[in-house]
RNA sequence: GGCUCGAUAGCUCAGUCGGUAGAGCAAAGGACUGAAAAUCCUUGUGUCGGCGGUUCGAUUCCGUCUCGAGCCA
């Protein structure tokens, strides 16, 4: 079985500082776990690492995309399992290090995207059946064909209604069933690293972090990207761009924007906790006194669990 | 010093003609299989500023004190 470490944690809790001195301890390279440091241009707003804080580690899937490109799981999922694979091949543990949840699990527990498959154009005529019918009306056609799987979705919810019908009437068969022929199995000898402080601390940092993403020029990343015609990209629904736009278009001042951005910036760390503390089984560490994670603890998880 | 108006959830405030209270925001918890930094769901107990009084019962009425805002000296 190929090996894989993973690093988790919510957004400013310093994954990237710690995933580059494992790396460095370890000999071996990153794979980013972030949906929006996949595009180029997307820096700042993102925290994506620099070339300086890299010390040298090589990193895979970070500006892979232009901002105007369309991305999903199932690609995403694709690419890092050859990355995984082709890092055992030289003998390396892969580190996988990022916050996105799903695409973490969708590595992890190799999500059957095959099965499942997707159509634009069905999708664009029911999102238009949908804002014709309502959503009730949506989630009784879904109940219809698939209840086991309506029975998991709240009807306002419509994204996840729309994309269960959609595979029904793609492959004829419903998203339950496919789910129930693909157990979640695990495809890696895995470890998995979570990094967690306290509320208090992290929402200092994050609010701090924003501060200086403006100092660093964020307003004007956005801008550059605005001017480029890609406000309404799948990019531009990133935390740190879709809150500056408003201000660029005079929607909205800079402190209001600032707030807001801090705020989703909260609220998505808390998504994030609740993902990875409720759906995958994480090592959890915290910072010392100093405010240190401890490194040393962790490589000897790491050492016992791969028996280094 | 006198008068007036305030003091209720973390914040801004509403309200109870006396039967121990509720909105917005903030926050918390949760869901998640091809948009996921997306999308969606749920959650309001707080010495109603302190102390007395009236009352079966006071956050509500009365007195007083404290703090704040304003006005008059």
């Amino acid at each position: 079985m190929e090996k894989l470490i993973v690093i988790v944690g919510p957004t400013a809790v310093g994954k990237t500082e710690i995933s580059i001195q494992l790396a460095l301890a370890l000999d071996t390279e990153i794979i980013s776990g972030d949906s929006m440091q996949l595009y180029r241009g997307m820096d700042i707003g993102t925290s994506k690492v620099t070339e300086a804080e890299k010390q040298g580690i090589e990193h895979y899937m970070l500006d892979i995309l232009q901002p105007n490109e369309t991305y999903s799981v199932a690609q995403y999922k694709k690419r890092v399992q050859t990355y995984v694979k082709k890092l055992n091949d030289r003998g390396k543990i892969p580190l996988l290090v990022g916050g996105t949840g799903l695409y973490v699990n969708a590595v992890l527990f190799d999500y059957p995207f095959d099965e499942m498959k997707t159509d634009e154009q069905i999708r664009i005529r029911l999102e238009a059946e949908l804002k014709e019918v309502g959503n009730e009306a949506m989630y009784e056609n879904l109940r219809r064909v698939d209840p086991k799987q309506a029975e998991k979705i709240h009807p306002n919810n419509v994204r996840r209604v729309i994309r269960a019908l959609e595979i029904y009437e793609l492959t004829g068969k419903t998203m339950s069933e496919i789910n129930e022929l693909n157990k979640p199995k695990t495809r890696y000898n895995h470890l998995l690293i979570g990094l967690e402080m306290d509320r208090k601390t992290l929402y200092n940092r994050i609010n701090r972090r924003v501060d200086k993403m403006i100092t660093d020029g964020l307003i004007e990343e956005v801008r550059t990207l605005y001017n480029q015609g890609y406000e309404h990209s799948q990019a531009m629904q990133a935390i740190g761009y879709k809150e500056i736009i408003p201000y660029i278009k005079n929607e909205m001042t800079k402190e209001e924007a600032i707030e807001l951005l801090k705020r989703n910036t909260r609220r998505y760390a808390k998504r994030q906790y609740t993902w990875f503390r409720n759906k995958l089984d994480v090592h959890w560490f915290q910072p010392d006194e100093t405010g240190q994670f401890p490194l040393e603890d962790m490589m000897t998880i790491i050492e016992n669990h791969f028996q280094l």
